[in-house]
DNA sequence: TAATAAAATGCAATCGATTGCAATTTAATT
DNA sequence: AATTAAATTGCAATCGATTGCATTTTATTA
């Protein structure tokens, strides 16, 4: 074990250590060529045996880029809950993976948290290099403002959505449409859908929905969409009132996210509705405990590790100063026993 | 709208707008009492307006501190699955929530992601002031590295291990016995326990288990233990092949993880074995869909919440050169109708 | 009013790494 | 060996905010 420094190693003292100049040890331990390969490899050596890393914050202030990236869960309104809703931290995680494998690093913070002027909060204050937005919410004052500010920023969302900035999401009325189809050729002829069309995503679904119908010659009263939050509870509620009030009146539930889905088929096990029987259920989001639910539910599953690697690259198109669009990452109707 | 400046806004422009030196307006914009109210309030506004804000890696290189704390996902070996666990993502939701009621951010990592060496690549890189780990794993060189480096660090884990970090964790122990003891209250006598006493917290379940069994004068075969991966698949298979090999030959279940528990229910459902009729099953976690469930899960739940705040109050502990110690969180078992 | 204390503000060094350019060393060429 | 080109390495300025200490301004007291 080489002699403990008293106090913390910079590259200063390494390149003391190794004879050199901070430039060329500076240099050496980013490979450049500039440097004979022996010094290098010398100098690398040396780093390693002496745990040494290179002081972030120097760097950065120095270099102006901070190889981080900040990912905001744009949650909806009060509806604290969502942060618990598996598909959302799906989506982190495979952020996470994606920005690593760019050689960035992922700054997590939520609309709860992180203060009203993203720009400036995250990037002007380099704390981040750019930011990916989790969800558009109801309002997207927040994303136009950070994008105003010409700060490298994505969004997963509508992807249809008109914004000067790159959406990524899954053709949600495609989605939408390939869902309500499926149960209406499946049977089912009054169908609810459970969600807020006030979310740019959940308009597009719902615009699918009822596509869908008028496709098949059906036609759909307004009071069968439910505006609900993206909640399991919220979905186990409105399914309890509406068969309170009104009996069971549907036999067919197109919901905006599995875990709506489930409240939903919670509420329906507990008065003994067959499911597909009575009524046929489709999530979406197709999250892991999907498959695992009795029955499995059907739902419409959108690829994340995709979406997760767009994101990333359009990105860092920004970042690089170069082109950017929005993306539509592929999206299909996982069939299961729930309908 | 204020002229807008072509470059980029510091300190020393917005000091020279408002007519005083740089030191005053750092000052001010902290609310130092040394500078006079108004002008303090004068520069605050004038920073408001032009939406400055102050240059983080300056201020970190500067001052020493980053405000950031790293969050590390201490995945088990191969097992990339756990990462969608959604107990672990509600820890992490959790101390996110808590760190920045501390005034501290939250850079994820996860433990394939970041380097070996934790404690230079994150403290003494001035990335993070200190290291949260969730999950100790099957080993903790990692971790027992880092704590060697004298970096602030708290774990989540099983808080009895002896250790020269503090652990915050359930009472694994008393969970492990009060499910066992509750199952075999309930008729229960051949009780198998799905995971991998090989990890600390495991470890104590598993005890508990074995106690629960010994205090009610039974006696268990080693063989009623399987030690598989955290995950809903592994727990499908493993029911799967127990019950085509050697037949339905246990009436309860204790799983490590609610996500186990669906694994193992739905190799049971399919093979048409009633829950809680034929085996009774317990899970552990407390995640929001054991309740959504059918039949609703019975599990142990922690208090992830004042986890959370405990880790955090004992990493800032060790920032701030305080003593700390393991915490043990509130452990109780919820019982439903899957026991 | 002068002297002294208290309140406000400013000066300038500092944190540690990076990089354009200059300087030195080594290799190639005649 | 002398000259020139190429390969290495070092000098010193720079990124932007913070803070101990000195200085100036304002208030207090004799």
């Amino acid at each position: 074990m080489a002699l403990k420094a008293e106090s913390k190693l910079t590259l200063a003292k390494l390149a003391e250590l190794a004879g050199v100049s901070t430039s060329t040890a500076s240099r050496a331990l980013k490979d450049n060529p500039l440097i004979k390969e022996e010094t290098r490899t010398r100098i690398q050596a040396l780093a390693r045996e002496h745990n040494f890393s290179v002081n972030a914050a120097a760097s950065r202030l120095r270099t102006q880029k901070t190889h981080v990236i900040a990912v905001i869960l744009n949650l909806i309104d009060h509806t604290e809950q969502s942060v618990s809703d598996p598909f959302l931290l799906k989506i982190v995680a495979e952020l996470n993976k994606a920005l690593n494998a760019a050689g960035y690093e992922m700054l997590l913070s939520n609309s709860f948290m992180a203060s009203d002027d993203w720009a400036s909060y995250f990037v002007s204050s380099q704390r981040a290099d750019g930011i990916i937005v989790v969800g558009q919410g109801k309002s997207t004052a927040k994303i136009d403002k950070a994008a105003a500010a010409r700060v490298p920023i994505v969004v997963w969302g509508e992807p249809h959505t008109k914004a000067d900035y790159p959406i990524i999401g899954g053709d949600n009325y495609a989605g939408g449409y390939m869902a309500t189809k499926h149960l209406i050729e499946s049977g089912s002829k009054r169908i609810l859908f459970l969600g807020d069309p006030g979310h740019a995503e959940m308009e597009q679904r719902h615009k699918g929905y009822e596509d869908a119908h008028r496709d098949a010659g059906l036609t759909v009263s307004a009071d069968y969409t439910k505006p609900i939050d993206i909640t399991s509870t919220a979905a186990y509620e409105c399914i309890n009132d509406a068969i309170k009030q009104q009996g069971l009146y549907f036999d067919g539930l197109i919901c905006v996210s599995d875990m709506v889905a489930f409240g939903a088929i919670k509420a329906l096990k507990e008065r003994y509705v067959g499911i597909p029987g009575d009524v046929r259920i489709i999530g979406y989001d197709d999250i892991m405990l999907a498959e695992l639910m009795h029955p499995a539910l059907t739902t419409v599953h959108q690829n994340v590790t995709m979406a997760a690697q767009l994101m990333v690259e359009q990105l860092l198109c920004q970042v690089n100063q170069q082109p950017v669009s929005s993306q539509v990452v592929e999206t299909h109707l996982v069939k299961r026993l729930s309908s």
